[in-house]
DNA sequence: TCAATTGTGGAATATTGAATACAGGGCCTG
DNA sequence: CAGGCCCTGTATTCAATATTCCACAATTGA
């Protein structure tokens, strides 16, 4: 139940001065009850006990609960256009598929994500993998290793020193052994944090490599051992979330450091191309062509 | 300018704790900065101090003040929503990042995969997936096999008898020996389609395998063995193609099979839960819950 | 008209929150 | 490896804010 809605059930019972303190609350809604005690007094023409008096009739124990209700019902309504956008189609097709409605998430969570983004948090991370002089490794936790892999599958082409700490977990502590200082950790965790992964990325600061940290909204605590933190909407109301957001930021980073580096890369695409072309003669409908 | 905007352009001049600040009122924006700055503070994991000088680099003279614009923003956003998207589109569109070009583009693509995928087709391959009497093998090509491991990942915690044809193409081959009539084979194969592939789908269908597809829209030679076909749009104009689409369409697949098997979906789940339960205390913000 | 009751706001008070001084600690540079 | 610098959080101070009390006003009923 709003705020509003709970306004328009009490005000039978309250005198004169309160509900000229609803009508001011409604009239500038809900920005009037975010501000203090005093403002929003002033606002309504009465005094601070009477908008305490109104708070604790619409059955709030002080008035910074008050608001605390207020600030989480602008987050859903503000932060989720995605019920907009439901019910607006509500009216248009009856019945969304599963396939639309997820497509519809994932799409409003790849622009919150690229709004959110800090270019020069990308820059940096860009920059930081088109340096060839360091080593570069990809790893990721449950699910999100394989977008690593994706993310490594492409990179390796561009440029040179990429490495995966791959099989058993156990075995990354000896693959450690060979970082050194400067060298770049791109690193995938969202919820459902793993603990090895934290560990690793402690042990992998310690060593001194920089880390890019591509994870959630929330934040994996490798956080606290990131360079470079990019955070990612992954939430669809489903059982299981969406990596989409991390595949397009491992997607622009890549295309990046490929231009960045193209006459780098540019060499290494052939070559690789002249070495698969006596193995695989497989159709070549797309030319690697500067874009 | 919002004070999002603002945000972004004052980051590069911020340490570490004042981005982590920043980052934590990106991802719960605006209401974040609506509270005390002790509980902004904790929610950033920063010091109150910390978020005071953060407030500071933005240009507010005071943390009321700072939260005054913000309360400002939330009034004229809630008024005109349009007005919102007009001038973030706007401001994007003046000089359009890589980054916000990239993901217009896999939006675009998403949005037409969508329109374009058949229902009934989706419904085909969701039925045959959710069978779990029979084998599901799950494979793709050179890139787009990271997609077929990220889908198989969850695969297997929904139901029995995934598996993957791992390691060398040659030893494929011996793996396929394993397949039986009525196995079902998901094959993700987009352009610069792979020889190896389409020859492990022949020997696929002749052992009356079932075959889906998940190709581009221009369709992988595979598809005359499959049984469904799953067009995507990968095109974003750059050296690379993207594959979120096929990601995105592996995971309506998933979150669909779970569902559908949803009473073997949860056992699984909780089965798995516990087994990991010893071995790893990662956070657990996130229960399994029936959508 | 008066008395009783209820509503209202001013002023005092206690609590919370903002701002600052300072010290510990990490990181880079020489 | 040592020194200096900058960053960061703790503790403290000061201000603002919420809350309570009480006197006054307004209203109603006798």
């Amino acid at each position: 139940m709003t705020v509003a809605q709970q306004i328009h059930e009490a005000l039978p019972g309250m005198t004169a001065a309160e509900k000229k303190t609803a009508r001011a609350l409604l009239a500038r809604y809900p920005i009037a009850g975010l501000s203090s005690v005093a403002e929003f007094a002033d606002l309504a023409g009465t005094s601070g006990p009477t908008v305490l008096r109104f708070v604790a009739k619409l059955g709030y124990p002080s008035y910074p609960e008050f608001r605390r209700a207020l600030r989480r019902e602008i987050h859903e309504s503000l932060m989720s256009p995605l019920d907009k956008d439901r019910t607006d189609r509500g009216d248009a097709a009856a019945a969304p598929s599963a396939l639309t409605q997820i497509v519809e998430r994932v799409r409003a969570n790849l622009a919150e994500t690229a709004r959110d983004l800090s270019a020069s948090e990308l820059d940096v991370a860009c920059a930081l993998l088109a340096d060839v002089k360091h080593q570069c490794y990809v790893l990721g936790g449950r699910f999100s290793d394989s977008i690593a892999a994706y993310m490594a599958s492409h990179l390796r082409i561009v440029r040179p020193g990429v490495r995966r700490f791959e099989g058993q977990v156990s075995t990354w502590r000896d693959q450690i052994l060979d970082v050194r200082a400067g060298d770049v950790a791109v690193i995938f965790d969202i919820r459902r944090y793993q603990e090895d992964l934290l560990e690793v990325a402690g042990l992998l600061s310690e060593r001194k490599a920089r880390i890019v940290l591509v994870t959630d909204q929330w934040l994996s605590p490798i956080a606290r051992h990131a360079q470079v933190v990019l955070p990612c909407r992954i939430d669809i109301g489903r059982t299981w979330d969406s990596s989409a957001a991390l595949l397009v930021v491992a997607e622009v980073i890549v295309n990046r450091v490929t231009l960045e580096g193209w006459d780098t890369s540019k060499e290494r695409i052939r070559k690789l191309e002249t070495l698969a072309g006596a193995a695989d003669g497989a159709a070549r409908d797309k030319g690697v062509a500067r874009p």
